[in-house]
DNA sequence: ATAAACCCTCCCATCATGGGAAGGTCAAGA
DNA sequence: TCTTGACCTTCCCATGATGGGAGGGTTTAT
Protein backbone atom coordinates (compact mmCIF):
# COMPACT_ATOMS: atom_id res chain seq x y z
CA UNK A 1 0.00 0.00 0.00
CA UNK A 2 1.27 3.60 -0.76
CA UNK A 3 1.54 6.25 1.96
CA UNK A 4 -1.31 8.11 0.14
CA UNK A 5 -3.34 4.77 0.54
CA UNK A 6 -2.17 3.63 3.82
CA UNK A 7 -2.79 7.78 4.35
CA UNK A 8 -6.54 7.50 3.38
CA UNK A 9 -7.41 4.00 5.60
CA UNK A 10 -6.00 5.32 8.92
CA UNK A 11 -6.75 8.94 8.78
CA UNK A 12 -2.98 10.33 9.46
CA UNK A 13 -2.09 12.40 6.22
CA UNK A 14 1.20 11.38 4.53
CA UNK A 15 3.39 14.32 5.47
CA UNK A 16 2.48 13.22 9.21
CA UNK A 17 3.25 9.41 8.39
CA UNK A 18 6.71 11.07 7.26
CA UNK A 19 7.55 13.20 10.31
CA UNK A 20 6.10 10.29 12.69
CA UNK A 21 8.87 7.97 10.99
CA UNK A 22 11.46 10.25 11.20
CA UNK A 23 11.59 11.11 14.42
CA UNK A 24 10.81 7.54 15.51
CA UNK A 25 7.39 7.38 17.00
CA UNK A 26 6.69 4.90 13.92
CA UNK A 27 9.40 2.59 12.83
CA UNK A 28 11.04 2.93 8.98
CA UNK A 29 8.54 2.19 6.50
CA UNK A 30 9.81 -0.70 3.79
CA UNK A 31 10.88 0.18 0.15
CA UNK A 32 9.86 -0.52 -3.09
CA UNK A 33 12.58 -0.82 -5.44
CA UNK A 34 11.96 2.97 -6.47
CA UNK A 35 11.85 4.14 -3.47
CA UNK A 36 8.13 4.61 -2.57
CA UNK A 37 7.41 3.62 1.29
CA UNK A 38 4.76 0.95 1.24
CA UNK A 39 2.46 -0.30 4.00
CA UNK A 40 0.19 -3.19 5.21
CA UNK A 41 -2.42 -4.33 7.69
CA UNK A 42 -0.61 -3.78 10.56
CA UNK A 43 0.71 -0.29 9.49
CA UNK A 44 -2.38 1.22 8.86
CA UNK A 45 -3.50 -0.20 12.54
CA UNK A 46 -0.71 1.44 14.23
CA UNK A 47 -1.36 4.77 12.31
CA UNK A 48 -5.17 4.51 13.63
CA UNK A 49 -3.93 4.01 17.16
CA UNK A 50 -1.17 7.11 16.46
CA UNK A 51 -4.23 9.00 15.24
CA UNK A 52 -7.00 8.41 18.13
CA UNK A 53 -4.25 9.05 20.69
CA UNK A 54 -3.52 12.45 19.20
CA UNK A 55 -7.03 13.33 19.25
CA UNK A 56 -7.33 12.25 22.59
CA UNK A 57 -4.44 15.09 23.42
CA UNK A 58 -1.79 12.41 23.81
CA UNK A 59 1.95 14.60 23.62
CA UNK A 60 4.07 12.05 20.97
CA UNK A 61 6.14 10.91 24.21
CA UNK A 62 3.39 9.60 25.64
CA UNK A 63 2.24 8.03 22.27
CA UNK A 64 5.60 6.71 21.76
CA UNK A 65 5.11 4.83 25.22
CA UNK A 66 1.77 3.84 24.81
CA UNK A 67 3.21 2.37 21.56
CA UNK A 68 5.10 0.36 23.44
CA UNK A 69 2.60 -1.13 25.22
CA UNK A 70 0.17 -1.60 22.90
CA UNK A 71 2.60 -4.18 20.69
CA UNK A 72 3.62 -5.75 24.07
CA UNK A 73 1.16 -8.56 24.53
CA UNK A 74 2.73 -8.95 28.62
CA UNK A 75 1.75 -5.48 29.29
CA UNK A 76 0.69 -4.16 32.98
CA UNK A 77 -2.45 -2.33 32.26
CA UNK A 78 -1.55 -0.64 35.49
CA UNK A 79 1.29 1.25 33.02
CA UNK A 80 -1.51 1.94 30.38
CA UNK A 81 -3.88 3.62 33.15
CA UNK A 82 -1.36 5.85 34.23
CA UNK A 83 -0.62 7.15 31.64
CA UNK A 84 -4.05 8.14 30.72
CA UNK A 85 -4.46 9.49 34.32
CA UNK A 86 -1.54 11.41 34.05
CA UNK A 87 -2.65 12.47 30.93
CA UNK A 88 -6.11 13.18 32.76
CA UNK A 89 -4.56 15.26 35.20
CA UNK A 90 -3.00 17.84 32.64
CA UNK A 91 -6.58 18.04 31.07
CA UNK A 92 -7.91 19.11 34.66
CA UNK A 93 -5.19 21.73 34.77
CA UNK A 94 -5.76 23.15 31.37
CA UNK A 95 -9.36 22.72 32.35
CA UNK A 96 -9.33 24.75 35.21
CA UNK A 97 -7.18 27.30 34.30
CA UNK A 98 -9.06 27.84 31.30
CA UNK A 99 -12.42 28.10 33.28
CA UNK A 100 -11.04 30.77 35.68
CA UNK A 101 -9.82 32.56 32.46
CA UNK A 102 -12.80 32.90 30.83
CA UNK A 103 -15.21 33.44 34.18
CA UNK A 104 -12.87 36.56 35.26
CA UNK A 105 -13.40 37.84 31.68
CA UNK A 106 -16.78 37.03 31.17
CA UNK A 107 -17.69 39.07 34.45
CA UNK A 108 -15.08 41.83 33.56
CA UNK A 109 -17.33 41.97 29.75
CA UNK A 110 -20.35 41.94 31.40
CA UNK A 111 -19.87 44.81 33.84
CA UNK A 112 -18.82 46.91 30.52
CA UNK A 113 -22.05 48.73 29.03
CA UNK A 114 -21.02 47.67 25.36
CA UNK A 115 -22.05 50.95 23.96
CA UNK A 116 -20.65 54.29 22.17
CA UNK A 117 -19.14 55.51 25.39
CA UNK A 118 -15.26 54.79 26.28
CA UNK A 119 -15.68 53.72 29.91
CA UNK A 120 -14.72 50.09 29.83
CA UNK A 121 -13.60 47.90 32.95
CA UNK A 122 -12.44 45.54 30.41
CA UNK A 123 -9.50 48.02 29.30
CA UNK A 124 -9.91 49.51 33.28
CA UNK A 125 -9.05 45.69 34.30
CA UNK A 126 -5.94 45.28 31.28
CA UNK A 127 -3.90 48.00 32.28
CA UNK A 128 -3.70 46.84 35.88
CA UNK A 129 -0.25 45.40 37.16
CA UNK A 130 -0.03 42.12 36.90
CA UNK B 1 14.80 53.09 30.76
CA UNK B 2 16.94 50.34 29.63
CA UNK B 3 15.11 46.78 28.10
CA UNK B 4 16.11 45.14 31.02
CA UNK B 5 14.58 47.66 33.59
CA UNK B 6 11.79 47.90 31.47
CA UNK B 7 10.99 44.10 31.53
CA UNK B 8 11.41 43.85 34.89
CA UNK B 9 8.86 46.95 35.63
CA UNK B 10 6.12 45.16 33.44
CA UNK B 11 6.99 41.82 33.68
CA UNK B 12 7.46 41.05 29.96
CA UNK B 13 10.99 39.65 28.97
CA UNK B 14 13.66 41.65 26.91
CA UNK B 15 13.24 39.33 24.38
CA UNK B 16 9.62 39.34 24.04
CA UNK B 17 9.43 43.26 24.12
CA UNK B 18 11.93 43.35 21.01
CA UNK B 19 9.95 40.42 19.43
CA UNK B 20 6.57 42.81 20.07
CA UNK B 21 8.43 45.80 18.76
CA UNK B 22 9.98 43.56 15.42
CA UNK B 23 6.21 42.12 14.32
CA UNK B 24 4.78 45.04 15.07
CA UNK B 25 2.25 45.01 18.03
CA UNK B 26 4.97 47.59 19.78
CA UNK B 27 5.77 51.18 18.41
CA UNK B 28 9.36 51.23 17.57
CA UNK B 29 11.76 52.25 20.35
CA UNK B 30 13.51 55.39 21.41
CA UNK B 31 17.45 54.96 21.05
CA UNK B 32 20.47 56.37 22.94
CA UNK B 33 22.98 57.11 21.16
CA UNK B 34 24.78 54.00 21.58
CA UNK B 35 21.52 51.94 19.91
CA UNK B 36 20.36 50.90 23.45
CA UNK B 37 16.33 50.63 23.65
CA UNK B 38 15.24 53.80 25.99
CA UNK B 39 11.80 53.01 27.72
CA UNK B 40 9.77 55.90 30.33
CA UNK B 41 7.16 55.13 32.41
CA UNK B 42 4.09 55.24 29.43
CA UNK B 43 6.20 52.39 27.78
CA UNK B 44 6.44 50.45 30.85
CA UNK B 45 2.49 51.01 30.86
CA UNK B 46 1.70 49.57 27.47
CA UNK B 47 4.11 46.11 28.09
CA UNK B 48 2.05 45.62 31.16
CA UNK B 49 -1.04 45.60 28.98
CA UNK B 50 0.22 43.56 26.75
CA UNK B 51 1.37 41.36 29.70
CA UNK B 52 -2.11 41.03 31.29
CA UNK B 53 -3.62 40.13 27.89
CA UNK B 54 -1.18 37.34 27.11
CA UNK B 55 -1.61 36.39 30.65
CA UNK B 56 -5.87 36.50 29.50
CA UNK B 57 -4.71 34.33 26.81
CA UNK B 58 -5.82 36.74 23.80
CA UNK B 59 -4.22 36.58 20.54
CA UNK B 60 -1.52 38.39 19.62
CA UNK B 61 -4.07 40.18 16.85
CA UNK B 62 -6.58 40.61 19.64
CA UNK B 63 -3.93 42.28 21.45
CA UNK B 64 -3.18 44.69 18.50
CA UNK B 65 -6.73 45.56 18.51
CA UNK B 66 -7.07 45.69 22.37
CA UNK B 67 -4.41 48.65 22.27
CA UNK B 68 -5.76 50.86 19.45
CA UNK B 69 -9.05 50.69 21.57
CA UNK B 70 -6.93 51.21 24.52
CA UNK B 71 -4.66 54.47 22.88
CA UNK B 72 -8.00 55.76 21.80
CA UNK B 73 -10.02 57.91 24.08
CA UNK B 74 -13.28 58.17 22.33
CA UNK B 75 -13.24 54.46 21.75
CA UNK B 76 -16.71 52.85 21.30
CA UNK B 77 -16.67 50.40 24.96
CA UNK B 78 -18.89 48.33 22.43
CA UNK B 79 -16.19 47.40 20.39
CA UNK B 80 -14.00 45.91 23.63
CA UNK B 81 -16.93 44.07 24.96
CA UNK B 82 -17.20 42.70 21.73
CA UNK B 83 -13.68 41.63 21.97
CA UNK B 84 -13.77 40.29 25.01
CA UNK B 85 -16.80 38.11 24.42
CA UNK B 86 -15.40 36.58 21.23
CA UNK B 87 -12.69 35.60 23.19
CA UNK B 88 -14.50 33.90 26.17
CA UNK B 89 -16.68 31.92 23.40
CA UNK B 90 -13.43 30.65 22.30
CA UNK B 91 -12.13 29.98 25.70
CA UNK B 92 -15.69 28.03 25.99
CA UNK B 93 -14.71 26.06 23.24
CA UNK B 94 -11.67 24.87 24.27
CA UNK B 95 -13.19 23.74 27.60
CA UNK B 96 -15.81 22.46 26.25
CA UNK B 97 -13.46 19.81 23.77
CA UNK B 98 -10.72 19.57 26.56
CA UNK B 99 -13.88 18.01 29.17
CA UNK B 100 -15.24 16.13 26.60
CA UNK B 101 -11.75 14.45 25.85
CA UNK B 102 -10.88 14.35 29.73
CA UNK B 103 -14.47 12.66 30.40
CA UNK B 104 -14.16 9.95 27.26
CA UNK B 105 -10.46 8.96 28.59
CA UNK B 106 -11.51 9.38 32.62
CA UNK B 107 -14.42 6.74 31.92
CA UNK B 108 -12.01 4.57 30.20
CA UNK B 109 -9.01 4.52 32.74
CA UNK B 110 -11.62 4.09 35.63
CA UNK B 111 -12.62 0.90 33.54
CA UNK B 112 -9.24 -0.66 33.07
CA UNK B 113 -8.05 -2.72 36.15
CA UNK B 114 -4.47 -1.11 36.27
CA UNK B 115 -2.77 -4.68 37.62
CA UNK B 116 -0.50 -6.44 36.05
CA UNK B 117 -3.04 -8.37 33.62
CA UNK B 118 -2.48 -6.97 30.15
CA UNK B 119 -6.38 -6.36 29.12
CA UNK B 120 -7.16 -2.91 28.57
CA UNK B 121 -10.07 -0.91 27.44
CA UNK B 122 -7.65 2.02 26.98
CA UNK B 123 -5.63 0.43 24.51
CA UNK B 124 -8.98 -1.46 22.88
CA UNK B 125 -10.27 1.98 22.49
CA UNK B 126 -6.96 3.49 21.35
CA UNK B 127 -7.24 0.82 18.42
CA UNK B 128 -10.41 1.80 17.27
CA UNK B 129 -10.95 3.56 13.71
CA UNK B 130 -11.67 7.01 14.05
C1' DA C 1 3.03 7.95 -25.75
C1' DT C 2 1.36 11.18 -22.96
C1' DA C 3 -0.87 13.23 -19.06
C1' DA C 4 -2.51 12.97 -14.53
C1' DA C 5 -1.79 11.59 -10.22
C1' DC C 6 1.23 9.79 -7.44
C1' DC C 7 5.71 9.56 -4.78
C1' DC C 8 10.41 11.28 -3.10
C1' DT C 9 13.42 14.79 -0.39
C1' DC C 10 14.32 19.35 1.18
C1' DC C 11 13.14 23.90 2.68
C1' DC C 12 10.03 27.24 4.74
C1' DA C 13 6.13 28.93 7.73
C1' DT C 14 3.25 28.81 11.62
C1' DC C 15 2.90 30.95 17.19
C1' DA C 16 5.09 32.71 21.18
C1' DT C 17 8.97 31.94 23.50
C1' DG C 18 13.70 30.97 24.96
C1' DG C 19 18.85 29.91 24.24
C1' DG C 20 23.04 31.33 22.78
C1' DA C 21 26.93 33.43 20.01
C1' DA C 22 29.63 37.43 18.60
C1' DG C 23 30.45 41.85 19.54
C1' DG C 24 29.63 46.72 21.53
C1' DT C 25 28.65 49.72 25.95
C1' DC C 26 28.35 51.23 30.57
C1' DA C 27 29.24 51.51 35.59
C1' DA C 28 31.70 50.36 39.71
C1' DG C 29 35.69 49.32 42.09
C1' DA C 30 41.19 48.83 42.36
C1' DT D 1 42.82 55.00 34.42
C1' DC D 2 42.06 50.28 33.70
C1' DT D 3 39.57 46.22 34.28
C1' DT D 4 35.69 43.48 35.00
C1' DG D 5 31.16 42.16 34.93
C1' DA D 6 26.68 43.12 33.69
C1' DC D 7 24.38 45.01 30.48
C1' DC D 8 22.95 45.87 25.49
C1' DT D 9 22.77 44.91 20.22
C1' DT D 10 21.64 41.73 16.11
C1' DC D 11 21.37 37.23 14.14
C1' DC D 12 20.50 32.37 14.05
C1' DC D 13 18.41 28.19 15.94
C1' DA D 14 14.93 25.34 18.54
C1' DT D 15 10.51 24.14 20.27
C1' DG D 16 5.54 20.89 18.64
C1' DA D 17 2.66 19.39 15.23
C1' DT D 18 1.27 20.53 11.03
C1' DG D 19 0.85 22.29 6.29
C1' DG D 20 2.60 24.35 1.76
C1' DG D 21 5.33 24.06 -2.03
C1' DA D 22 9.39 23.39 -5.28
C1' DG D 23 11.98 20.31 -8.09
C1' DG D 24 12.28 15.97 -9.76
C1' DG D 25 11.20 10.82 -10.36
C1' DT D 26 7.36 6.92 -10.93
C1' DT D 27 3.17 4.70 -11.90
C1' DT D 28 -1.16 4.22 -14.12
C1' DA D 29 -4.74 4.94 -17.20
C1' DT D 30 -6.12 6.58 -21.45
Amino acid sequence: MNIGEAAAASGVSPKMIRYYEEVGLLPSAARTASGYRSYGESDIHRFRFVRRSRDFGFSMEQIGNLLVLWADRARPSKEVKEIALAHVAGLDEKIRHLTELRDVLNHLAHQCHGDNRPECPILQDLERPA
